[in-house]
DNA sequence: TCAACAGTTTAGAATAGTTATAATGTAGTT
DNA sequence: AACTACATTATAACTATTCTAAACTGTTGA
């Protein structure tokens, strides 16, 4: 749990003025044992039922996008009609769950070293990541 | 390179009338030695400059989803500001170029099977598919 | 302490991608 | 040829996101 304090300062040192919202902003981000998936609109439905006060949208959005610019969150693609962020922001892998939509994070040892065998010439891996799709294991799957 | 009838074929053995604007959609989609990675607009736009022809925005996007929904399309997530179609509809992964922001085919055998440890209770595994992103090899990646 | 400035917030307008609607058109069957 | 169910189309509607411009607020330095 970490404080008020600690939030004002990982702001400042990155260079984001740490004004009321940014920090209720952090509260709800990262005020939190596991790893929280999240879109924008369920960030700012969260902020105004647990904080009970209201942030302007455009100032989520301004937020995120400026906590994804300093590494502080990171951009999840699964499906395309809705933008995922995650506070786990090292390169891991993900389950999702079809059938609640639901993303769950996998532990480094969930999966085996990934091998590429191929290499595209004068370009560099950034990142490999892995998604695995699942659902309820009976007949009437999706 | 195939011929308007096999397109014909396949339309009607799947329940879709074989009407003029599918069977254009099917020569740009499929008469192609490569998979085909596109969005909706790409695909739009491509189908006016190959055929000189337009078909309405509205029907592409019909068209495109009755193909996925019939197993003819594949839909790939790899940002989220846009859809990604792939002509290619067997579970495989991907290379992404940041710098392009293209999408490759892996073969499968660029990247060794891949040994999931973990179970969720009750789901089964549908895919697992991993996206490889590379940038070029120089001090200015993005 | 306080003025000044740059960075922030905000509501609302604007935009882009996508889906819904409802009228018109057409393939396939009879 | 006529009928019917399915398709196409333009346009309107919708949703997620970004832009804008004015008001506001941390921060700095006098």
């Amino acid at each position: 749990m970490l404080k008020n304090v600690e939030f004002v300062d990982k702001l400042r040192s990155s260079g984001l003025r740490p004004t009321k919202q940014r920090l209720k902003i952090c509260e709800v981000l990262f005020n939190r044992d596991k790893t929280f998936h999240f879109t924008i609109n369920d960030l700012a439905k969260n902020i105004s039922e647990k904080l009970n006060e209201k942030i302007s949208l455009a100032t989520v959005y301004n937020t995120v996008h400026a906590f994804k610019a300093k590494g502080y969150l990171k951009e999840i693609s699964i499906n395309s009609d809705r933008s995922y962020f995650d506070t786990n922001t090292k390169i891991h892998h993900h389950f999702f769950d079809e059938d609640t939509n639901e993303l769950i994070d996998c532990d480094d040892d969930d999966i085996e070293k990934i091998n590429v065998k191929k290499n595209i010439t004068g370009k560099k891996i950034n990142s490999v990541e892995v998604l695995i799709k699942v659902a309820s294991d009976n007949q009437n799957q999706k």
